[in-house]
RNA sequence: GGUCCCGUAGCUCAGUUGGAUAGAGCAACAGCCUUCUAAGCUGUGGGUCACACGUUCGAAUCGUGUCGGGAUCACCA
């Protein structure tokens, strides 16, 4: 249990036992003393002095004085600020922490749950290669998943590939046309690329058959419905559905080319999936569900027989669930995934991490479930996150200003060498120890820039400050990381740890760096609860920077006594453990040296 | 137009179940390497928390309204 709430738990009792009034944590606060002030928690008496009909200064002497009395081993002395009770913990707490704790390597995980989650991310087309989007989605699932792991929660890591429809057939189409029979390996292109570049032929090639539609005297309507290159594709979509065997076998070859170039980069960014769903097995998936919500008069049909749903109680529109040629739309086919993977999962919750342009289909989704009654419908939830834009406006891949994956990552491991060369501190590492020292370095700093901002708010990618190792970087809290265990190299035999003395306090920087470290099982926790990775990666920030606040003032092998130098030695191993552990949990890893 | 989200330092962001004098990083300026990694540390300057009104002991945080930005309201997925 945190000191937080031992301080709270504490508060509830002498309450109790004072007045005889029973308070929960909610009717009173507990903060950390600003630093202003003497104290390390502070309890805010504001909303007591009412129900307790007490004066601030009377009812915080009697609490403070009943705190020391009963926590004698937790509070050594409190003051009185204007209402604020602030309190000192005592050094004895502090040291037990930093003794049973420092290597302990499941500080900071929670019980086991019994709870099943399924995470949802990631969801790539194969017409495309991964971009910067699919980066912010990737890590934000991937961290997620290692924070409910953390939480102690069963977890399924799931993906939805969409490798189907109209947009796949125009990379077919443009591929048969141009191509020749080339393939990635023919012209050494990375699979997703090779297919990608032709998605982009096939618009070109539309672009101007349009135009010459329309010089030739047709509407730009017109023209952009009777392009014969669209009409080709429009066809070759029909035969992929009919199970047309050239068209399949050349749709199966090209997603594989695809999915080879995909593994190729989720491999780079540490990204895997316990379930891969196929949208072209489950695109024919809702019918019956559509069946039993006609039946229960929860959808209708109207005269053209398409059926639909009417969610204007709800605020919402009417909304269609299937076409009038008794095919399942976007909605459907989610619906009966949904409940596919509750069938084969059975997940007490399921989390779809999936842009904010989908609040109001995902709003959707869930609402459907539930008047439908289906078993998944309350576990549904969408963790919604903002675009990424770049300083100069929004991605458009019509005007090339999409930011690659595959380059990006490039580039950021190119800057990492440069400087990594520049300061020369690893030259004696092996060539294999470089490579594998970039690719921490550039991948921690890029996942870093993306999940310290909150993930419901859109960010802006700025390329400059993307790959800065300065300050509030992945690079930053890995070289604090290094620094550490260089110290910790130093120190040959075992750890002893202090032999406590109440003579030899706890200095101001000392005790501020465990008090923070002792935070960490509650920023876990709180990750969690809010699905947000951004606070751990704010928490790990102020770890590193105070941490190296204390070693800029505090010598740790050359401290004033030995005793000084076995607590500062557990100092650092604790740190190095929560950095180490709070950025796995953002699927970043530490670096020994850098 | 309806619904939802956002507006905090020059820039990028924290801080929002109401609490003490609103915090970081970048950028700018000034210091600190004969002692554990200077990818670091210390300091200075920089704010009408979009605006107005309200709720109360107390509002960046809650409510109402206004202004500004974005998403969405497809028989595309």
């Amino acid at each position: 249990m945190s000191i937080q709430k031992i301080i709270q738990q504490a508060t509830i009792d002498c309450l109790e036992s004072l007045y005889g009034k029973s308070f929960t944590a909610k009717d009173f606060q507990i903060n950390k003393t600003k630093p202003e002030f003497t104290g390390d928690y502070t309890i805010v008496l504001f909303s007591l002095l009412k129900p307790l009909s007490k004066s601030p200064d009377a009812l915080g002497k009697e609490l403070g004085e009943a705190l020391l009395k009963s926590q004698p081993e937790f509070v050594s002395s409190y003051n009185l600020i204007k209402g604020f009770l602030n309190l000192v913990v005592s050094d004895n707490y502090w040291n037990s922490i930093l003794l049973s704790k420092n290597n302990d390597h499941c500080f900071g995980t929670g019980a086991k749950k019994e709870r099943r989650v399924m995470i949802e991310y990631s969801s790539p087309n194969t017409n495309k290669p991964l971009h910067l989007g699919h980066l912010r989605n990737n890590f934000l699932g991937w961290s997620i998943a290692e924070i409910f792991k953390a939480n102690g929660y069963d977890i399924v890591k799931s993906c939805i590939v969409n490798d189907r429809g109209i947009h796949i057939c125009k990379s077919m189409i443009a591929w048969k046309l141009f191509a020749n029979g080339a393939t990635p390996q023919s012209t050494g292109t990375k699979g997703d690329h090779f297919v990608g570049d032709y998605y982009v032929k096939f618009n070109d090639a539309y672009k101007a058959e349009v135009e010459r539609l329309v010089h030739e005297g047709c509407s730009k309507e017109v023209a952009e419905k009777e392009a014969p290159i669209m009409k080709a594709t429009q066809q070759m979509l029909l035969n992929w559905e009919a199970g047309d065997p050239e068209t399949l076998a050349l749709w199966k070859t090209m997603n594989e080319w695809v999915y080879e170039g995909f593994n190729v980069t989720y491999k780079r960014i540490g990204s895997d999936f316990d379930k891969t769903y196929y949208e072209s097995n489950t695109y024919l998936l809702g019918k019956e569900i559509v069946h039993k919500g006609l039946d229960k008069q929860i959808f209708f049909r109207k005269e053209d027989g398409s059926v639909w749903i009417d969610l204007t109680e709800d605020g919402l529109d009417e909304k269609i669930v299937q076409r009038k040629d008794g095919t399942s739309v976007y909605i459907t086919q989610d619906i009966g995934l949904a409940l596919q993977k509750y069938e084969e999962y059975q997940m007490d919750q399921s989390i779809y991490v999936i842009g904010d342009e989908q609040n109001y289909h995902m709003n959707v989704l869930q609402l459907i479930c539930k008047k439908l009654n289906l078993p998944n419908a309350n576990g549904i939830y969408h963790l919604s996150y903002g675009m990424v834009e770049l300083p100069t406006g929004k991605m458009k891949s019509r005007e090339g200003t999409v930011v690659d994956a595959d380059d990006l990552l490039d580039e950021m491991e190119r800057v990492a060498q440069q400087k990594t060369e520049e300061l020369g501190k690893v030259n004696d590492f092996q060539p294999e120890e470089l490579k594998e020292l970039y690719k921490t370095l550039s991948s921690g700093a890029l996942k870093f820039y993306l999940l310290r901002v909150d993930p419901k708010k859109k960010m802006i990618f700025n390329p400059e400050e993307s790959i800065d190792f300065h300050g509030y970087t992945g690079p930053f809290i890995q070289y604090t990381y290094a620094r550490i265990q260089s110290i910790l190299r130093k120190q040959s035999g075992i750890l002893t740890g202090p032999v406590l003395s109440s003579a030899t306090p706890l200095l101001k920087l000392e005790k501020e760096l465990i008090m923070a470290l002792e935070h960490y099982p509650v920023v876990v926790e709180q990750a969690c609860q809010e699905l947000d990775p951004s606070h751990l990666a704010n928490y790990i920030y102020h770890i590193a920077k105070t941490y190296n606040s204390f070693y800029a003032e505090h010598s740790v092998m050359n401290a004033e006594t030995e005793e000084k130098k076995q607590l500062r030695l557990l100092m650092c191993r604790f740190t190095a453990n929560v950095i180490a552990s709070g950025m796995k949990l953002m699927g970043i890893k530490v670096p020994e040296r850098m």
